[in-house]
DNA sequence: ATACTCGATGAAAACGATTACATCATGCGT
DNA sequence: ACGCATGATGTAATCGTTTTCATCGAGTAT
């Protein structure tokens, strides 16, 4: 030290008009010399807080992981905290360490908060974080009961958007709807607006109208396949609950000689990459993933930092993005 | 407590053979009873250890990263680490928090070791990392110069299959190489391994057959269609840098009629979901993601856990995947 | 000149664990 | 029966901060 009490030091550091203007100087050259960082571990003892926020995905596909952690994490940094990641921690199979008691697969003590996005619907996962107690975002349910923060996208408005564009050049007879498992929350929301936009058209949807499978290529391709060795889909429109059914479609449309938008008109959901890496381009109802990210990372850090707060629920707006997989052509 | 004092409790917690029998036994009733977890904080600054590790990964493209992250966050969990990302730290416009006194953009003092990726030639990062002074694993290049851990994967191996498996069915003069910008690790690695299988075949590969551009769709898509206005590429083997590239070489041409593998040959690199989902399927030379994951997390733990071993230096495998783009009609 | 305030700084307790050391009872050998 | 090794447990120092409280000096008002 430069002739200075640590207390001094801490002073300079935490509280610098707490201090003389020149035993400040001194101190903070000495600091630069030593190259002397204060310890978090210590910092963190006495404050009870690491300025870490723990994120635990579902093992969503890449690019929607990728962009929501590159996005939480670039906020999450301004705000001066930094991220620990926990991919596909309700994963059964995922290994358990000794520090999660909770089963919530993570360094719980660690972080001073949780953001957790569910895509299924199950109470368990809820009930233990409700159980863990620390402040908590949630993304993707808006239901969870306890007292947390919510941010979810409007699934509903999207699919409308998506089924509406659909009906304007098809007979709702005629419109599809191909889902992934029954119980995913996206894929349910999306199945129910499809349903209900057709209901207000005064259709009531058969059951053939709307299928369920997985969030997967394979599936979208089986389904399209199975479907033109029955009647020929041609004349049809399909919104698909992802885009990686959309791409199965699309390729089992093209391989019977069927042409987008032509003969199939097809929406996907997500607007991810692939949808304009294909020929046509597949139409898409974009989800804000960078916004989600964000608002999760800003509604968590005002839990933290003022818990008494009443949660916040926020419902990010997606939007249809018409591309030449389904665009009509009187209006190309 | 349970009649016993502190430091039985942590005798108990940590080494139970110091401590009898029964007593064990009450101590660990009382601890479930009353649901105490020690605090990682106070053990962090006893220890100096917060079994923590940082991953800094330059803005790689969504299915790299994710892959990446789940196989390091698996392996890392199975060791009893955590990790804390910094997607994008080497950017120059990422903000900067208060215990990033590095430029590494970090919380340096917070883990025990840093996994950091690089792809492209420069200096700085290397000598920013070295001056750290913290146990290190580089992944993606080799010749970091300080004492670090290195895993990479072998770019040369996958780009020699690729062009060999070109020359077999198309002269060396019809053979492009169509890379990212120059300085970039990968790219440049590959360019030089399809050069030198091409010399290898006593052909001396023409200004026009290695092309630089970036990482991205849209410059495959103006080479090839930059190309096609020219000399047309019917004909042609082209070896692209990346997936992305190779997509965008695949639309341009089969716009302009040219059929794959019949008119144009075409192999990608980094096995990406892309390539399955498009018809024809492309060919490509797969990175072994997973592998090189938890390959640098078990270098970085065990140089954690025991410094004075020297780094080791890891190179995996890459394979070629032979598919429909490229396959010579004759093996079919 | 005295008392009072205020600004600057140091001393020491606290955060919650680990661990070296001290203590104490027990059982053993002689 | 005494000394001593041994095993179990408590005491207290320690890690590196922050923060309360006390101290001290100087300036100011009466």
């Amino acid at each position: 030290m430069s002739g200075v009490s640590i207390a001094t030091v801490s002073r300079v550091l935490n509280n610098p008009d707490l201090v003389a203007r020149n035993t400040t100087e001194r101190v903070q050259r000495a600091v630069r010399e030593l190259g002397y960082r204060p310890n978090l571990f210590a910092k963190s003892l006495l404050s009870k807080r690491s300025r870490v926020i723990g994120v635990s995905l579902p093992d969503i596909h890449g690019e929607f992981y990728a962009e929501l952690m590159h996005a939480a994490d670039r906020r999450a940094r301004e705000l001066g905290y930094h991220l620990l990641v926990s991919a596909g921690a309700h994963q059964e199979d995922a290994p358990r360490t000794d520090n999660d008691s909770t089963g919530a697969g993570f360094a719980i003590d660690l972080v001073d908060g949780l953001i957790v996005m569910l895509t299924e619907q199950s109470r368990s996962d809820l009930e233990a974080i409700a159980r863990l107690n620390i402040p908590t975002a949630v993304i993707g349910c808006d239901r969870p009961g306890a007292r947390v923060e919510t941010i979810t996208y409007d699934n509903i408005l999207g699919a409308e958007q998506a089924t509406e564009h659909l009906l304007e050049g098809t007979p709702p007879e005629r419109c599809y709807f191909v889902g992934a498992h029954k119980g995913n929350l996206d894929s349910d929301d999306r199945a129910r607006a499809f349903t209900d936009t057709l209901r207000a058209r005064g259709h009531e949807p058969d059951t053939d109208q709307i299928a369920y499978g997985e969030f997967t290529f394979e599936w979208g391709w089986d389904w399209a396949s199975s479907r033109m060795d029955a009647d020929a889909l041609a004349g049809a429109a399909v919104f698909a609950a992802n885009d990686e059914i959309a791409v199965g479609i699309a390729n089992a449309a093209r391989e019977r000689g069927l042409e987008m938008p032509r003969d199939i008109r097809l929406v996907g959901f997500d607007d991810s990459r692939i949808c304009t890496l294909l020929r046509p381009e597949i139409s898409s109802v974009r989800v804000p993933i960078p916004d989600l990210a964000s608002e999760a990372i800003d509604a968590l850090v005002r839990r933290i930092e003022s818990p008494e707060r009443d949660p916040k629920h926020t419902r990010l707006a997606t939007s249809l993005v018409i591309r030449d997989s389904s665009r009509l052509k009187e209006r190309a």
